[in-house]
DNA sequence: TGAATAGTGTCTTTAAGACACTATGTG
DNA sequence: CACATAGTGTCTTAAAGACACTATTCA
């Protein structure tokens, strides 16, 4: 088959957003109910169409922005400052994933400090935060089940995360800029569903060179004895790894 | 923005293969060569479009076939047997990323055993393998440098090569049905680009519950004493994972 | 005072790193 | 025979798991 530019099969190629962060001990993930057919009423992933002069990237930050108004903070992105963390999931194109025609989407992991309660797009449609558990919970019924393939890109976000922060200090994104040991091992507990030592993992975030950098100021937010402030370090790998522990 | 099917921006949407294998003790993917512009006479990756009426992995799957005629593998499939190993890597859309149109191309990553040469497709290109190393050099030169961006998708398909072999046994992937421990090792020399200390991989890998199963036979084609051959086990998670050393 | 969280220290256990040593084939 | 690769064992070291114990706040 010869490269023929001019004989191709159109594809429309969106991208999708599974926003992730913890809210109350539990991992959520924001969703848009469906204002239109198909799955109209249902929940969705944010997402929408990638314009036709913007890179993939590019239109997820936008669409988290109409969604959330966060900043995205791309890995080699140059625009440094307060942002969630950004990343490509993968790609869903099973032809027959969208009723209406053939179309692409490119997923995307978005991790972000607890927010404010999200802002409705400019389409006032509905958004919430909701958690992963009851998105992914066996019961398919329609109240709770999310639309199209969008169970699937959740869980494999939510996948993704969950092993991404044993090797790396990403786990440091669902929090604000200042926080402490004891917030960032709830992190982890929300996200894994399990209960960590708090004394063993102390000696681990804080042995880790490049992880964890003192800001010097103490909080009692969470009560009990004031607790040291630390924002991420420069280290993005976590070797040896933060380990899961077995179910 | 209402989610209006009839007014997208129509894309192309490609596969394009990274096809790795070990090779003389190096890490080896398969180019071929263009015959047309852009970029006639440059070395790039095997892919080609999407048709209106496949999946992705089924895609890259066809691609893969009528380049090498190896049967994919993948994870789910049910034509379980002989075949290499195929996954999705990521998905490349800069919007200037081909110069004739936006295309937005699906990257896969496929793990083969030695294979006999290459045989050119139906249409004739010219298809080799060549040392990665040769292909990321850092020398630009057009003689060894691939076409579009597919130097930055063979990397990334390298870096996930390299980091999934650690944690998982996808490296029997690169062997044949039946293999010794040594050459397992050996595979995790090229990919890596290190030696490792023969006995205490030994004393891992066998170590490992389902990473390897005895056939019961020997061979001796790597000359010395004879070597038990086996055959990869039921495992897919190496739990504590092969530890890359530092470099 | 009691409850909650923060933080340090100690002992045990797992598994990797660095070897010595033996086994069994080929030229 | 020398030499190559296969395979086992031993000692050391890094780091996680399982705790005990102290520190500092608030109600």
């Amino acid at each position: 088959m010869p490269y023929d530019p001019s004989a191709f099969p159109p594809f429309a190629v969106t991208v999708d957003l599974v926003v992730l962060t913890v809210r109350d001990h539990a991992l959520s993930a924001l969703v848009v109910r469906r204002g239109e057919p198909p799955y109209q009423g249902r929940w969705a992933l944010p997402g929408g169409f990638v314009r036709a002069d913007e890179g993939l990237a590019e239109a997820a930050a936008r669409e988290l922005a109409e969604e959330t108004g966060l900043r995205a903070q791309q890995p080699s992105g140059p625009g440094a400052g307060l942002g969630a963390h950004l990343e490509q999931l993968a790609t869903y194109g099973d032809p027959q994933r969208d009723p209406r025609m053939r179309v692409v989407s490119v997923a995307h992991l978005v991790l972000a400090p607890d927010l404010p309660a999200p802002r409705a797009g400019g389409d006032a449609r509905s958004v919430r935060w909701a958690h992963v558990g009851e998105l992914l919970g066996r019961t398919a019924d329609s109240a709770t089940s999310l639309a199209f393939d969008h169970a699937r890109i959740l869980a494999d976000g939510v996948e993704r995360a969950r092993s991404k922060i044993e090797y790396s200090s990403l786990a440091t994104a669902f929090c604000p800029p200042e926080f402490t040991v004891g917030e960032l091992r709830r992190v982890y507990e929300a996200v894994w569903g399990v209960a960590l030592d708090p004394r063993n993992f102390h000696r681990k975030v804080t042995g880790t060179p490049g992880f964890l950098v003192p800001t010097g100021g103490t909080t009692t937010r969470q009560g009990g004895r004031p607790a040291q402030l630390f924002r991420a370090g420069g280290a993005t790998v976590l070797n040896p790894p933060m380990l899961r522990p077995e179910v």
